[in-house]
DNA sequence: CTGTTAGCGCTTTCAA
DNA sequence: TTGAAAGCGCTAACAG
């Protein structure tokens, strides 16, 4: 900045406001410095500034994973709805797992994010006690927590997959499966197995017949091979439900190489809507949740709340119930 | 760090050697260091750290899209590398444009990052003196640029479609189409699409014939409108090189749907062992890179290059070229 | 092994 | 519309 005003034949506290928009500055001053920070290269720099103003312009959010269209969707969303506001994302993956989550808090709590946008409602107890020692505006996604930390953005997984279970039933399907993940490390994973349990006994269907293979998240060539594990344990299932639409697309996949089709002998159902859950052959009827629109909506209600703390109030905690939608499609 | 020292009986600098693992400091004030910290639940200020040391501990990292499995396997190995480094990622989607890739670049320059690393070798000038300026390391990726900025560690995207295309010739393919997007916005796929060309040219196959569809990156949709369009437009073609495993899949649904045979009327195959291609029937021919690898190579190297930097020397410049590998299966 | 002093590059605050 | 002074919370450098 010392560079930059000396160019400009300014003090660098005009500098500083020529870099802000609403600055009191004049245009001639301001083209001036714009001119000399461009023949000079320089960047400003946000260190210094962090300090001095106590806005680190960060937003932390923490997603299970990078590479699942949900969670980069909600990411997309988050980054449209924050465009323009001067915020910087800060992305961590916990790879579904609390502990994870716990440390990389820890360590993005030490740049100071003005607010953070977290997966799931299922938090260690520390985390939860860093969050409040902090006392940055928090935004839960894609679940419905009993005892949010504030904000909510999300909907119930398990009411979802009840949901497809009772479409199902009312297309007449009586032996419905589901397979899953092995653990509850996937806290929405357990949910949508929570939700397909309660279905069952609420359609008086008997006995759940659950799958559960693999260390979440289940892939593609797991969902292969717990069809038919499925199949082999209760050949009279006529649909399976599964966690994800990747392992509905890998069960469905099995069943053409084993020549078992789909729907005829069994029907399949996913969740999330993915890509390949429209182009597969057949198309694969689905949960959708519209990701993006979470983002959207957890970013902008983030975005109120520090601007709220930036004039000293507090935003009161928000609850917003996502919709859902069962996506009838040929696989069933 | 007041309070704590306050709380442990000690000066601030003490706190401040407790909180770094080689300080000098006896355990026993350590300790009484680190119990008040967690009484506290306080977590040390990086930003007034980064302004004092002038080491922000930040690596930025920009990809063209997280939801792609190749990118973001490349962000787990750049994590993987660098992981007990105290160094911190931050992440910037470019959306495959260079004019984002700079905007996004000035962003993240404020932060004061350690290194770079970037996607592709394509960058505006305005990228490449604003990363001179800095004078910080930088690793491009993904491509084996002529002009490099510094470190590569790279593959040549159209010398991977050259041996792919190579390798259905030599099983018999005469009449090869390509499948890709309609600009050269994808610089990679624009390469691979070069790689075809050129092979083509060297096999004697006489004419091209090239599909371009669609905005890149092109879908799994896309891929399906796209065979449909090279059958109608060269009936003679008898396989399909797609420019990724997406469109690949998209491609062989789509025969799948029209009752075409893959491979028996046509062959298709893809790039980039995306688990799809794993996983669809029949299985996908693809050539694999190893992403993941890719990303450890950069990490390490630019961790490498941070540490000379740190102790005031300058690693010369690195260009590690990985291999890619044409992977046959069932589809061709 | 521990403490003191100075200062990193900005922004806040106050004054003109 | 502009400038001067002070200070944000740490760490480097030096002393003991």
């Amino acid at each position: 900045m010392a560079d930059v005003a000396e160019r400009a034949g300014v003090s660098t506290m005009t500098v500083s406001r020529a870099l802000r928009k609403g600055g009191p500055i004049s245009d001639e001053t301001r083209r001036r410095i714009m001119a000399a920070i461009d023949e000079l290269g320089y960047v400003l720099d946000q260190t210094a500034g962090t300090l001095s103003s106590k806005r680190s312009g960060f937003v932390a959010t923490l997603i299970p994973s990078i590479n699942n269209s949900n969670f980069s969707d909600t990411v997309r969303g988050i980054g449209e709805a924050i465009e323009g506001s001067g915020l910087q994302l800060l992305l961590g993956r916990t790879d579904y797992l609390v502990e994870n989550e716990e440390t990389l808090l820890e360590s993005m709590l030490t740049r100071r994010p003005e607010g953070i946008i977290l997966t799931g409602g299922s938090h260690t107890p520390r985390s939860r006690r860093l969050l409040e020692t902090v006392g940055i505006p928090v935004v839960e996604t894609w679940d419905l927590p009993l005892e949010p930390i504030e904000h909510v953005i999300g909907f119930s997984n398990a009411a979802a997959i009840r949901a497809l279970a009772h479409d199902l039933h009312a297309r007449g399907y009586r032996n419905i499966g589901f397979i899953g993940g092995t653990t509850n490390r996937d806290t929405r994973g357990a949910d949508r197995r929570l939700g397909y349990s309660q279905a069952i006994a609420e359609l008086g269907l008997g006995q759940a017949r659950i799958i559960s293979f693999g260390s979440p998240p289940i892939s593609m060539e797991q969902g292969g091979e717990a069809i038919a594990q499925l199949l082999d344990q209760w050949p009279e299932v006529d649909a399976a439900i599964c966690v994800s639409d990747l392992s509905a697309f890998g069960a469905l996949m099995e069943c053409h190489r084993r020549g078992i089709s789909v729907p005829g002998r069994i029907a399949i159902a996913g969740f999330g809507d993915f890509e390949v859950s429209r182009c597969s052959h057949p198309r694969l009827t689905t949960v959708s949740v519209d990701a993006v629109e979470i983002g959207r909506a957890a970013g902008s209600l983030l975005l109120r709340a520090i601007e709220a703390r930036r004039v000293g109030q507090i935003l009161p905690p928000e609850r917003h119930e996502m919709p859902f939608r069962v996506v009838q499609r040929e696989s069933t």
